[in-house]
DNA sequence: GTCGCCTTTGGTAGCGCTGTCAATCTTCCT
DNA sequence: AGGAAGATTGACAGCGCTACCAAAGGCGAC
C-alpha cells in the first residue's frame, strides 16, 4: 500500500478505508452519501474516521468533483447594520452544512461587482446569493450563463435570473407617506443619503405617493450621495428646514438618519411630533426605545438572508422551490414619533401642536 | 497535446503556456513569481493569460501546493457593531491580494469556536485571526501547534499565540472611570450587558478604579448576560436607579446601551449631565450628535480589522512584524453627557445641578 | 578557450479525492 | 432452481496545478 500517511502527517482517507477494511472509494461514498453503504461498513467507516480524526481535503475534492461547496455572497456593504442582519441569517441557515460562506463587499459599484461575480464565477461555486437587481449588462449575463442556482436578494423585480427574495422598495416608501397621510400631515420631506439603487425606489415612492396627493414640491426634497449617518440626518435636516421652513413631517430613507433628525430637533427645541413628524426606514432596534418613539419601516432583513441561504441550498441539492420569487413585504411599526393633528385632536382636544414645548436648557457642547 | 480544453470549457495554465509558447511549468510560474521569468517570456504569459481569460483553479492549486491562501476569521458575533468595523478593516486590506477570507462566527461560545478552530486548522489557513485571548486550554495547543502566523484581535495579554493587536479594555474602563471621577462624580453606576471577557475587563477596570477612590458599592452595578440593545440599557438603567436612587453617573459597557439610557433619562425627565451623567463605549458615530452629546470611549476598530491583516499578510509572506504585539490604544472622548459639576461650577457659578429642567411633555406611545 | 557559477526553463510525478463503469452479492420472483 | 433486478462494492483514471530536481543557457575570470 506504500506510504501510510502524507509527509504532513495528515490522515488521509486511504488511512480511514484501510482500518475500516474497506476500499477508498467506498469510504469516499460514506462522506457523500451514506445511505449507500451497508449498515455495517457505514459504522466500521464512520468509526474509523472518528477514531484517526479524519478531515477530509476540502480541496482534492473540488478538485476531483469538479465543484466547489462555496456559496458566494456579493453584498454591497460591511458597515450598513442592514447586511450585518442579512449576513447572520445567512451563516445561520448555512451553518452545520456543508457549504461554506464565501462573502465579497461591492461597496456600491457596480463595477466591482462585475469583477467580483467574474472571480466568484471562475471557482465554480454551488450557489451565489446577489444584492439587488441592477448588475450591468456583462454581469447579467455571466449570471444567466451560470451553472449555479442564483438567488437575488434585497428586492423584487420582474425577471429574476434564477430565484429571488426581498421586498418592493418602492411600496414601501409609498406606505410609510400613505401613513403620515393619513395622520392628517401634508408637507412631508424626504431625507435620503447614498441613494443606492433601493434607496431611489423608495424615493419613487415618496414621489408618487406625493403626486397623487398633490403635494409634491420639489423644495420637501433633500437628498445626497454621502453615505449615511446620523450626524448626516441632522445636517440634511437643516438644509430641509431652510429649503421648506414649513414643513410638517420628515421620512428619512433609513433610520441613522432618522436618529440625526430627531437629536437635531431637540437640539433646536423642535416638538416631535407636534411640529415635526419622522419616519425612519429598517427598524432598527434603538427606533422603539427612542423618545419619543420612532415611527418606521420594519424590513424583514435576517429572515431574508436566512430563506435566501435556504432556498439557494435546496436548490443546489436539486430540491427548486416552488416559488422562485418570494416577497418578505414589511410593515410600517407606526409610533409617537407620527402621531398626527388628526389622531392628537381626538385625544386631547384643543390647542394640539400649539403648547409651548421645553426642551431642557443644555449647556454647549463640550467638543 | 490531447485534448485542448477541460470538458468544462474552462481555459486551464496549460493553455496559457501553449499560447505562450513556453511549458506549463513557466506559466505556473509567472503567476506565482513573475521576477523569476525573463522579460520575453513575463509578457508573452501575461498577454497569453489576458487573452484566454485565464482564471487559476484554486483547487487544484490548494491540492498541489498543500497550502490554501485562504486567512481564517474567527469573531464572537457578526451583529455587533463592533465587529463588522473589525470586519470591513480586514476585507479592505486584504482586497485585491490573494488571500481570500473565511469568516467563522463562534457567537461568544469557546466551545463552538473550539469546534470551528479545529476545521479551519483542518485546512490548513494560510493565517487566522482569532478573537480575544480567552480560548478553550484545547484551541489554545491547537492555535500554538498550527503552521501558520495567527493574530489575535481586541485585546492585548501577556503571551500572544503569536501577534496580537488590539487595547486594554481593563485601562480603557479605569479611564472612564478616571474621567468621571475628575467631573466630580462619586456615585457612579456600571451597566453592563452580555459579558464576554472583554466586557469583563472594562468591569474589572471599573472596579479596580472605584475602590481605589474608595467608592466602590455594588448596589451601584447592574450586569446582565443577555445580548445588548438600547432598549436593554433602558431597563438596566431603571434597575441601577431602583437599586441606587442617589446614583450620579452611569458608565455603560457599550453605546447601545448608553443611547437607552439617554432616551431613559429624556422619558424619566432626568436632565443629562446635570442630574445623570452618561458615558458609553466604542464611540459610535451617532454618539457625537446626540443631545447632549454622549461621552464615550473611542476604540480604533477598522485600524484593528485593517492593521491585523495586513500584519497577518506580511508574516504569512514571510516579512514579520517587528512588534508582535500591537497596542491600538484608546481615548475617552469627552462630551457634554459627562460634564461634571466641578466644570459646570466653573462656567456658571452657583446652583448647578440644582435647576429644574423640563422636557418636553410627550403623549404616551402609540405602540 | 574553457571552466564554474548563476539564471532561466522544463520534465516528472504526484497532491487526495471522486466520476464512471463494471463486478459482485442479495433478494425475490416465476 | 434459475434468473432478473436491485443493492453494494471496487478499479481505474484523472481533476489542474505545483514541488522537486535536472538541464540548458549566459557570462565573466583565468
Amino acid at each position: 500500500m506504500g506510504r501510510k500517511r502524507t509527509k504532513s502527517g495528515k490522515i488521509r482517507l486511504a488511512e480511514v478505508a484501510e482500518l475500516a477494511g474497506v476500499s477508498p472509494i467506498t469510504a469516499s461514498r460514506f462522506f457523500r452519501n451514506p445511505e449507500a453503504l451497508s449498515v455495517g461498513k457505514r459504522t466500521r467507516v464512520e468509526s474509523a474516521a472518528r477514531e484517526l480524526g479524519y478531515v477530509p481535503n476540502l480541496a482534492a475534492r473540488a478538485l476531483a468533483s469538479q465543484r466547489t461547496e462555496v456559496i458566494g455572497v456579493v453584498i454591497p456593504s460591511l458597515t450598513n447594520n442592514v447586511f450585518s442582519d442579512v449576513l447572520r441569517g445567512i451563516y445561520d441557515a448555512s451553518e452545520g452544512g456543508r457549504y461554506s460562506i464565501q462573502l465579497a463587499n461591492t461597496r456600491y459599484s457596480i463595477l466591482q461587482e462585475e469583477k467580483l461575480l467574474r472571480l466568484f464565477l471562475a471557482q465554480k461555486p454551488a450557489g451565489l446569493i446577489v444584492t439587488g437587481i441592477d448588475q450591468t449588462a456583462e454581469s447579467r449575463s455571466m449570471l444567466e450563463a451560470a451553472e449555479c442556482p442564483i438567488v437575488q436578494i434585497m428586492e423584487l423585480g420582474s425577471n429574476p435570473v434564477d430565484m429571488m427574495i426581498g421586498f418592493s422598495h418602492y411600496e414601501a416608501g409609498r406606505a410609510a407617506i400613505a401613513h403620515l397621510l393619513t395622520q392628517g400631515f401634508r408637507r412631508i420631506g424626504f431625507l435620503g443619503a447614498r441613494m443606492d439603487p433601493r434607496v431611489q425606489r423608495r424615493f419613487e415612492g415618496y414621489q408618487a405617493a406625493m403626486k397623487e396627493a398633490d403635494l409634491f414640491d420639489p423644495r420637501l426634497i433633500v437628498t445626497t450621495p454621502v453615505a449615511t449617518s446620523a450626524t448626516l440626518g441632522g445636517t440634511l435636516f437643516a438644509d430641509l428646514l431652510t429649503q421648506a421652513p414649513d414643513i410638517e413631517a420628515v421620512f428619512c430613507v433609513n433610520d441613522d438618519l432618522a436618529l440625526g433628525v430627531l437629536f437635531e430637533c431637540q437640539r433646536r427645541h423642535i416638538a416631535v411630533p407636534e411640529r415635526m413628524a419622522i419616519v425612519g426606514f429598517n427598524d432598527l432596534e434603538f427606533m422603539a426605545c427612542a423618545v419619543p418613539a420612532l415611527t418606521s419601516v420594519r424590513t424583514n432583513r435576517y429572515e431574508m438572508g436566512r430563506n435566501a441561504a435556504t432556498m439557494l441550498i435546496e436548490a443546489i441539492e436539486g430540491r427548486r422551490p416552488n416559488e422562485a420569487v418570494v416577497d418578505l413585504g414589511f410593515a410600517v411599526m407606526e409610533r409617537q414619533s407620527s402621531l398626527g393633528p388628526r389622531h392628537a385632536r381626538t385625544r386631547r382636544p384643543g390647542k394640539i401642536g400649539r403648547r409651548t414645548n421645553k426642551m431642557v436648557a443644555l449647556p454647549s457642547p463640550t467638543n
